[in-house]
Parts: structure tokens; C-alpha cells; sequence
DNA sequence: GGCGTGACGTCAG
DNA sequence: ACTGACGCCACGC
């Protein structure tokens, strides 16, 4: 995402890094929907940087009031471990009316956000 | 600058 | 459907 400034009679070119374009992305997933690593990448600019995505949400869910919770993987299924968040983060969606199977399973025809623009 | 870190994605078997 | 290997890469040391 390139943002462009003006400022009196001189310019800036403000070309914010690929963390900050995903936290916006992640802010923009709708309640009730849910979104894919790889496809938050590609939102924010980079395909290939599906891994900086869990890094992001790692670090950042909490301090930045991520919803974490809204972001699976691309086979439709909640990546954290039974033990380590799956059943919080399957609690936290069936809070939202997504349906989970007990595995973490997820209908993405039926749930995953598909945004208009970017 | 190099290196380890991942809640990934994709493909082969 | 599952498993392992491999590619990928921004970020913080």
C-alpha cells in the first residue's frame, strides 16, 4: 500500500511495511466471517508471506485488538492444537454464529470473507 | 548483514 | 484423507 502526501511545496512517498497493511487487513475481517493466512497476505500485498501473518498474530493479537480468532487456514481448518487455542478459538466462533466441527473444521464456501476491494 | 522463527501453502506419494 | 518435504519471507536479534 503506497500513500502518497503533500505537504507545502514538497511530497512524501509513505509506503507503510507489510506488517502494518496486514494488521489493517486483519481489522477488516467482518464478525462471523473468517479468513485464510494466505489470503490476508495477498490482501496486504505479499502471497508469499502467509508466515509473516502468524507472526503478526502472534505478536500483535492482543496489544492491537487483533481478531485473531478469525484467521484459519487454507484447507478450512483452525490451525492451533487441541490444548494450545483451538477451543478457544472454536469457542470464539461459534460465539459469531460460525459453525465448527468438534476438529475445527470450517464451511469456507459458506463462511470465509470475500471483500470486494482491497 | 546473517540467522532463527513460525497458528503457512502446495505438491508428491 | 494424511504425511513429509520444500519453498517462502518479514522481522527481531
Amino acid at each position: 500500500m503506497i500513500e502518497t502526501r503533500l505537504s507545502q511545496d514538497s511530497y512524501f512517498l509513505i509506503v507503510d511495511d507489510f506488517t502494518t497493511s496486514a494488521k489493517r487487513v486483519l481489522k477488516r475481517i467482518p464478525k462471523g466471517r473468517v479468513a485464510s493466512y494466505g489470503q490476508i497476505a495477498v490482501l496486504a500485498g505479499n502471497p508469499r508471506a502467509a508466515r509473516q501473518v502468524v507472526r503478526i498474530l502472534h505478536s500483535c493479537s492482543e496489544t492491537d485488538n487483533l481478531p485473531w480468532h478469525r484467521v484459519i487456514n487454507s484447507q478450512g481448518k483452525i490451525a492451533l492444537k487441541p490444548g494450545e487455542g483451538l477451543e478457544l478459538q472454536r469457542a470464539l466462533l461459534q460465539d459469531e454464529g460460525v459453525l465448527v466441527s468438534p476438529d475445527g473444521r470450517i464451511e469456507m464456501k459458506r463462511y470465509q470473507w470475500r471483500p470486494r476491494r482491497v
